[in-house]
DNA sequence: GCTATATATTTTGTATGCAAAGCATTTTAC
DNA sequence: GTAAAATGCTTTGCATACAAAATATATAGC
């Protein structure tokens, strides 16, 4: 091989994907019951920590971009879990409100976080700490 | 908020959905020249590792699936970066072949690594070490 | 040798992901 | 005050993802 630097092998970012993969996987059987998929998942955790802010403000938050996230709020919004209505100051924003079914949901999905990591026993709490530690690093690149 | 161990800032899956994220992010603009989308790349990584493997191979090493495969094989192919024979021995098989332009490709990629590393100075060598390690015991579970 | 099962791949349907164009509203500049 | 630029969002088009059904071929069991 000419290329050594070129094999799969070798690169951080197909670590990540397959990471990324893996954990989607985990995600979506546990998930199941919830009736959601992860990406919708994200969406509501965002909502959970804070609700009623603007789509744009959901963006930042889940870095879900605008228009992939102006097809879910409407999915969402068909599952009757959120509910969205225009901004009082701005009338070009839209704020979106958790329902009652919404705001229920996060007691079904408390022990979620938990169960993942137990899919994972590889790794130990220090392990863990560090991996989230230098994932940051990188992020904040 | 009544479930902390659901804030967003808390799930690894998130750190990683976001590294993800930015990992693609600089392979689109590094890629551009080449023509090839980050999962094309990677399709190309795997074959120039090695040559003449069957799709289901292929599928393995990148851990792209198969329908999504089929259908990228067919635009790798359009581009005329590679070509696909069925199998001698078995006619189910689909074997992949580098075009000659597929294998030229490999030269003009080859200082790609290299150059994503160094859009991440927020991480040295060793950093990036542990960083592998602890993704490649994330994966193996 | 024939049938049932298993395997390799493709197709289909649904759900992101993202860039770019379009639209409505708001802010800036003058 | 008004035209131009900016902003918030939606829509469109294309490229993955992935499960499940469909298809073609190969293998096992008898």
């Amino acid at each position: 091989m000419r290329h050594p630097q070129l094999l799969l092998d070798n690169q951080l970012c197909h670590r990540i994907y397959m990471a990324n993969h893996n954990l989607n996987r985990v995600y979506s059987s546990l998930l199941e019951p919830l009736q959601l998929t992860y990406p919708q998942y994200v969406v509501m955790m965002a909502l959970w920590q804070q609700d009623q802010i603007t789509l744009s403000q959901l963006s930042e938050r889940t870095r879900i971009d605008a228009g992939t996230l102006s097809l879910m709020v409407r999915k969402l919004t068909d599952k009757n879990l959120i509910d969205v209505r225009p901004g009082k100051d701005d009338k070009r924003q839209r704020v979106v409100h958790l329902t009652e079914p919404g705001q229920a949901l996060a007691d079904q999905a408390s022990n979620l976080p938990d169960q993942v990591l137990c899919a994972f026993p590889t790794l130990d709490q220090d392990e863990l700490k560090t991996l989230a530690q230098l994932l940051d690093k990188l992020n904040q690149a």
